[in-house]
DNA sequence: CTCTAATCGAGACGGTACGTCGCGTCTTACG
DNA sequence: CGTAAGACGCGACGTACCGTCTCGATTAGAG
């Protein structure tokens, strides 16, 4: 059904299909489809989540050791070896539900790990990044010419990661060195 | 018409407002919508286009003096001034259309003065600086304390405009004064 | 869409007729069914108080002269003359809703005409000479051989009119007799 | 399982019960429903016959003895000591069937008895006085200002017996006595 | 001043998709 | 083996908008 439904998006923008679409596409009766999503929504949701996951597993780990370039490496090479899944999940409508899975998975990580008394609100920090990051694969993926991985790992670093998360962090590790040397 | 479309637009979403409801609220008939706009979209588009030539008579000036500081404060006390229209475009749906409306304007003031030499490619730039003042406004209208204009504008300036816009707005007048030099 | 819908009564039973079959055979679409009739059964209400009616018109005139012979044989051969409709409606599931317009009109009439004092309830004999004409009429299209008009009319008077509603009228016009004498 | 129908009959009209409405009041599976009844129909024939059953049994004794008045006080005084079910069976959609039932069994029983030579077909005969049975009891038990079961009794007899069956019997004594004469 | 042409209303209509209901078939697992 | 549980395909339902069309009524400009 997932793979119906993808294979639909890359033909038509999300509004233009219908669930009797993807039904039919999926080989399962229109009726059936409600006994799985109560929406077409519901089952972009589940999608998009599904492939969110995915790329958080691929950043994570860098992420914990604080190598913010190696993980937005991981991202992109991922994205690219996939170019087409992304771009039909990029464009075409779906972008919205794709940010939102982004925008929940990537506040609860942040949740564990930014500090409060920033003086960037940590819920913009993790929207400005989420949706530039967002901005940025949809712009590399729609460019004609190649542009080289190592080029949009830079530009996510240097413009998103940095003025964000990297500012955040560097301020919660003072912050620790702070509470070590007391103890 | 425009002022029945944002009446509704302040009492549902804008995908269960039918042209049928803007009609009715705008005392016209159904049918005499469709002499003035072929689709909901398409009065949307002018709504919004409307209202972001607003904002660029603002902001434009003190961008020309290169004063980015006041044009951030300049776009955030006429947003403050006009919270609930503002409330209103940028959440319920409309927010997609109003991006198109800012980008697209964004993208013509910024082909006149950016530099296509830049690492930075400046439609990304564009974009990143419209999405994340777009988020941030979003974000600043929800909030149920207030948050004052100038932190709002400060976190434009450093977050946004900053890494973006002005790293090349730097590039670019050293390429200028490098050209005068010559001369 | 009477039409259609006869026609299609004529092919299968009441149950087994989709609003979607009428909207095809009546060369209208299916969204405009609903337009004129918010059910089937509407329509099929419609139909029935119309040929209801019009036999009616045919008994009135013979009943008021307390000719209920005349009116018998009126009766039978109009449905004689319309074989076909009359089966339709009939047989096949829309007898229930003619016999509800049939005792509808039924008591309207009776109710200016029936004396109340009668043992019997005005309301039973109405039912029961319609119910009974309904099904005398039934048998008599059902059957193969051929039976005269003149032998229903007889059987519709000696067992259907006569106990009920004569039995009736012969009370009254003796309270209008001592009424008169009185005068 | 009838028990549960009848329960549901009581409840709502027979066309808005479900095969697994009925099959979750009788505690067994929807599955199960289908190994003793191929429809719901079925069922309710089934459910039909049983009380009709009943009903000639209590009639047909005094119907043997000519004595139809006896007959028609027995009908009633049972139909009476079980009103809320005989209410259900009249009414709410379940009628229909239930006079299937008793046209049925009543033409097994006029069949055996009936003298083909009577100006009435004895067919006729039957249906005329079914129904009006019918009519006549659902009447009753509409009524909110209780009616004596003597009443019914007696219009029973008039109204329906007097004129169909018992014309057809004192006709078929009449041969009966010519018959014995002669031999 | 009148006639005509554009404009607007009201509403019928065909059409697509929606989400729901009940049907009857089928498979799987349990006792 | 028979039953329970539940997934499934199917057909129909009634609803909501869509966009098109026609028909009058109004009004404004041209003769």
């Amino acid at each position: 059904m997932r793979t119906a439904f993808l294979e639909l998006l890359e033909e038509k923008p999300l509004d233009q299909i219908s669930i009797r679409d993807i039904a039919a596409r999926s080989g399962i009766s229109y009726v059936t489809f409600f006994r799985h999503h109560p929406t077409k929504e519901s089952l972009l949701h589940t999608v998009a989540a599904e492939q969110v996951r995915r790329l958080s597993e691929l950043m994570l780990p860098a992420l914990e050791a604080d190598d913010t370039r190696t993980a937005c490496v991981n991202l992109c090479t991922y994205v690219d070896s996939h170019r087409k899944l992304w771009s039909t999940l990029l464009t075409g409508g779906a972008a919205a539900v794709l940010r939102e899975e982004l925008l929940k998975q990537a506040s609860e990580v942040a949740s564990t790990r930014s500090n409060p008394n920033n003086w960037l609100p940590p819920e913009l920090a993790v929207t400005f990044s989420v949706t530039c990051t967002i901005e940025l694969l949809s712009w590399w993926l729609r460019q004609k010419r190649p542009v080289s991985i190592e080029r949009i790992a830079e530009i996510q670093e240097r413009i998103i990661i940095n003025p964000t998360v990297a500012a955040d962090r560097h301020w919660t590790q003072r912050a620790r060195a702070k509470r070590t040397k007391r103890s």
